[in-house]
RNA sequence: GUGGGCGUAGCUCAGUUGGCUAGAGCGCUAGGUUGUGGUCCUAGAGGUCGCGGGUUCGAGCCCCGUCGUCCACCCCA
């Protein structure tokens, strides 16, 4: 037994699915580079003011956070997600708007593990600050879905909503409670606990005995301001005009305290476990302001890595690249000519791996085989004597001598290239 | 944080009502008459049965605790 493994909720990603991460990663970043977005790679831990900014009634905040005191006396905290740190660096930066920016990397929340959420799980997701324009709020989401899209994703599911301005959102949180309160007793008890902390939340139980009370509940709809309505409706004309597919849901409350207007949430019909959202986001007007920067409005979203890739799993999409060496190096005399071919073919642009431990040739050549090469370069005291290799196809096994001078051409030729 | 399942070789697991030196498949290593992989055959290495207590003549099997893991709730990506 070993007497170290991971910590709970972490894990080692080994090849060749870490392959398949920095593959998720790429596209995520060919897409929105060329859609203008820069990359930020903001600190894994930042002072915890920062993330208290997310919602004090959020779980996140409450007792999810992974604190601590530094020698320097400062309170800690590791990211739970990233749009608070963009916002702070919005903030301390001051770039010009719209500013456009894209992340990929760890968070980190103290919750129980289990499948698809990690103490330590990662993300992509994008933010832009500084610009109110519904269509903006259209292109964002879209780009999410052209995202699954390049995985190679069906079966996602976008859900929209708005959550009205700030005003909207106290108004009709009150309406809520006010709603929920007269028929308190008809409630589960871990709804009214809920509702302490935000009424919005109560929205979201999955609780059958909840159902009724939520459905009889106030609308959000009807909550809204003239102009968050109007913005709400530009939204949804953008997305139908770039052949967006989405389902209004006025129930959609996203976890975070500080999400204003536009909310959407991306889910995996093919996931069938309790994680189906596997991407969400929406406005988070007034977060800069919250953090000590000048009122800006900003959209942004954040898809998670690990449970798209569950779905990816579920649909059969999105493999694993295959990564293999070019060539393999049988070498029975000692090693040192592989040792010396390694060096030139590597240079030379090959893929080369060679066997260790001055083995047997038959014991090479299945290391040989499980590297994947596509082709087995072969040294014995014939082909030194000779200054020659054999060249060893290894799918159909047909092999030739070649001279060493000519060596890189005929990898080329065998190889394809 | 709450509840439940599980924890035996590197991996997937089997181990009967507690009873001798704990098994299989895969993987790994070495051979199969002396320069060759993927199929086949043979042999071999590898386990303080998660950890700590307890019950018992005797525990992988029972009890308690603990840690880990999985699932559900909660929450969320």
């Amino acid at each position: 037994m070993p007497t170290y493994n991971t910590s709970p909720g972490t894990r080692d990603i080994l090849a060749p699915e870490s392959a398949r991460w920095r593959a998720f990663q790429q596209v995520f970043a060919d897409i929105v580079e060329r859609a203008g977005f820069g990359h930020i790679i903001p600190p894994m831990f930042e002072d915890l003011g920062v993330f208290l900014r997310v919602g004090e009634t959020t779980e996140i905040v409450t007792k999810e956070m992974y604190d601590f005191d530094d020698k320097g006396g400062r309170r800690i905290a590791l990211r739970p997600e990233q749009t608070a740190s963009v916002c702070r660096a919005f903030v301390e930066h001051r770039p010009v708007t719209p500013w456009k920016v894209w992340y990929a990397g760890p968070n980190f929340r103290y919750e129980k593990p289990q499948q698809g959420r990690y103490r330590q799980f990662d993300q992509v997701g994008v933010e832009v600050l500084g610009i109110d324009d519904p269509q903006l709020d259209a292109e964002v989401i879209a780009l999410a879905v052209d995202f699954y899209r390049r995985l190679g994703l069906h079966g996602i599911r976008l859900s929209l909503n708005s959550l009205g301005d700030s005003g909207d959102r106290d108004r009709y949180a009150t309406a809520l409670r006010a709603h929920f309160t007269s028929h308190l007793d008809a409630l589960s008890t871990e709804s009214r606990a809920t509702l302490e902390r935000n009424p919005l939340r109560v929205l979201d139980s999955k609780r059958p005995e909840d159902a009724p009370l939520i459905a009889a509940a106030p609308r959000m709809a009807d909550h809204l301001t003239d102009a968050a309505a109007t913005h709400f409706a530009a939204v949804q004309s953008a997305l139908r005009a770039a052949g967006v597919d989405f389902v209004i849901d006025d129930r959609l409350v996203r976890g975070l305290d500080y999400y204003r207007r536009t909310t959407f949430e991306f889910v995996a019909t093919s996931l069938t476990a309790a994680h189906t959202a596997i991407g969400g986001g929406g406005r988070y007007d007034g977060l800069v302001a919250d953090l000590g920067g000048p009122e800006t409005p900003g959209i942004g979203f954040a898809l998670g890595l690990d449970r798209t890739l569950l779905a990816c799993d579920a649909e059969g999409v999105f493999a694993a690249p295959t990564s293999a060496v070019d060539a393999f190096i049988v070498d029975v005399t000692g090693g040192e000519q592989a040792a010396q071919l390694c060096t030139q073919l590597r240079a030379a642009g090959f893929g080369v791996d060679r066997a260790y431990d001055s083995r047997s040739m038959k014991s090479q050549m299945k290391v040989a085989d499980r590297s994947g090469a596509r082709v087995a370069i072969i040294i014995g005291e014939d082909e030194v004597a000779a200054n020659t290799v054999t060249v060893r196809t290894m799918e159909s096994g047909s092999q030739q001598l070649v001279s060493r001078g000519e060596l890189v051409e005929r990898l080329k030729t065998v190889l394809g290239r």
